[in-house]
DNA sequence: CCTTATTTGTTCGTATGTATT
DNA sequence: CAATACATACGAACAAATAAG
């Protein structure tokens, strides 16, 4: 299991002096903005080369942050394609035609 | 120079509480495993983050064990590739042609 | 069909910090 | 203090799936 820091708001920048890793820091911070809707369901987090550059991070720790969400059930991620919010904690239902299809 | 040490056969697992510390104990497996025919000439070992799940060790110990295979001429190591056997003792001729360059 | 670009997936190489023995 | 081992993080290269043309 996990355990997801708090403290980290959708806006936060990471920090390598914390106590906790930055991979953790990240996931916080992109499962906030998924309950913020600021990527709603059915839309892409930013990917691996995104999150490299918008957090001055490098490779794997932006893909272990993609891999831990993929994990907890926040995004389902399609090779090519991107990570694709499959929750969404604003109380808001699915709606309809979420056109993705894979397995 | 490394004394690989005897005992530990190819399906051992790996005991931490032994004398032996656990890279070089994994060392005698890969090897073992090598003559053995179960990793053939030209394929892959194990890469290290198999190594790691399947004997629940560390990356470095892990990592320590393929340098420590390349070192010897079992394996030679390609970056973004993998570790790969070339040497067999099953007493097959290395035939000729081993461009195997190392420094 | 093939080429190119994008994106995720995999693997090795290296470094740092911490803990244990 | 040195050796071993673990966790984290950065960097580089290669591979595969997808999409667009």
């Amino acid at each position: 299991m996990v355990d997801i820091p708090e403290g980290y708001g959708p806006d936060d920048e990471l920090d390598p002096e914390a106590a906790d890793p930055l991979y953790l820091q990240l996931a916080a911070v992109l499962i906030s903005r998924i309950a913020n809707g600021t990527y709603p369901m059915g839309r892409a987090v930013p990917g691996v080369d995104r999150l490299m550059q918008e957090f001055g991070i490098a490779r794997g720790t932006a893909r272990k942050t993609l891999v831990l969400l993929a994990e907890m059930g926040h995004v389902r991620t399609v090779v090519g394609k991107g990570s694709f919010v499959i929750e969404r904690e604003t109380g808001e239902p699915p709606a309809s035609g979420s056109d993705v299809t894979v397995d």
